[in-house]
DNA sequence: ATGACCACGCATTCAC
DNA sequence: GTGAATGCGTG
DNA sequence: GTCAT
């Protein structure tokens, strides 16, 4: 997903008080610089985007779990004038909106966006005029602002995903995660998955520049045409079907052949599908995250490792009935 | 009343 | 110069 | 801002 955030669509009983809510969300993450916040209105959002009836009183929406004694008096206010004050005078600040864009240029915060504006720095334009003042990956969220906006049909993450693997050595095992796996016709990103099996956890060293060749190679090819940031186990940046394509943003992460599927289960999702299926670990009496599935005993103290050969073993394991990546959506 | 609210890789800046 | 801290983005 | 302690 790019920076875009599009939480809840326009269908439910309640989508006008999700719409307030995510906007609340952003301003306190972008202005007030309070991510705390930003999760709790994301979170009453959510409860509210799925609750199938229309609220009608503060008193209704309090009873959902993450809706408190503030966003109650919000919706009350919300349903007696059809606005928030609150809501009306961010629109009005010219601060605000200014950091609320430039915090659209990926690699531009809170922090950064705060800063350029104290500087009268508020818009594209601006940016342009000031570049100096700008990092590398900030630049690159700049030069491709426009491009980074658009959604990627699926056809053209098929397309790039055979691109790839048709430059890795026959040993490497490709996975595009993310919304793609899921089976969304776009995606906000491309987030590509390798694994070698001779790189595992216990032997780290090895391959250490596998990553880097496999940059190096799709750099030659004409594919990968910007990066971002580039280390042992993650780059990112950006690449290019061809010459009339769109720029779009791609993220490659090596990982150990043994925490694989871990690591493909983790970076398909969707975030509330693994909030979930961590939860039911837990209840099995296990502990799951982005590397292993490991067994919680008696102590609390997790134990080694379970050894996993498929993301189905994962659901097995813990008892969770399999679903096809195109049923995590949520 | 008060602390938790995901953990982590990479780039950059800070503190020494 | 080095290690810690911060900013940012990721599912 | 909300929840759990």
């Amino acid at each position: 997903m790019g920076k875009r955030k599009a939480p809840s669509r326009e269908n439910t009983p309640n989508s006008d008080f999700c719409e307030f809510l995510t906007e609340l969300a952003e301003y306190e993450k972008n202005v007030s610089r309070n991510i705390h916040k930003y999760n709790a209105y994301r979170k009453a959002a959510s409860v509210l985007s799925s609750h199938p009836t229309r609220i009608t009183s503060g008193q209704e929406a309090k009873k959902l779990n993450g809706i408190g004694e503030k966003i109650a008096k919000k919706i009350d206010e919300f349903l007696q004038t059809g606005k928030l004050q609150k809501l009306d005078n961010i629109h009005n600040d010219s601060k605000t909106t200014a950091i609320n864009l430039l915090t659209q240029v990926t690699g531009i915060g809170p922090a950064k966006a705060q800063t350029l504006v104290s500087e009268g720095i508020t818009s594209l334009e601006d940016l342009e005029k000031h570049k100096d003042k700008l990092n590398h990956h900030q630049l690159i969220g700049l030069k491709y602002y426009h491009d980074f906006q658009q959604k990627i049909p699926r056809n053209e993450i098929k397309q790039i995903e055979n691109l790839i693997r048709g430059h890795l050595e026959p040993q490497i095992h490709l996975t595009i995660c993310g919304s793609y796996r899921r089976g969304k016709q776009q995606s906000g990103d491309i987030d590509a998955l390798i694994t070698h099996p001779n790189y595992t956890s216990s032997q780290p060293k090895k391959k250490q520049n596998l990553l880097k060749n496999v940059v190096t190679a799709l750099q030659n090819c004409g594919l990968i045409t910007e990066i971002i940031s580039l280390g042992d186990t993650k780059f990112m940046g950006a690449c290019k079907l061809d010459k009339n394509s769109i720029t779009r943003r791609l993220d490659i992460r090596l990982t150990p052949f043994d925490q694989y599927f871990c690591a493909v289960l983790y970076f398909t999702g969707s975030d509330m599908f693994n909030k979930q299926m961590r939860a039911h670990a837990l209840d099995a009496g296990f502990t799951l995250n982005e590397y292993t599935l490991r067994p919680v005993g008696s102590t609390g103290v997790p134990g080694e490792p379970l050894e996993i050969h498929s993301e189905r073993d994962i659901f097995d394991c813990i008892g969770f009935p399999y679903k096809e990546p195109q049923d995590r959506n949520q």
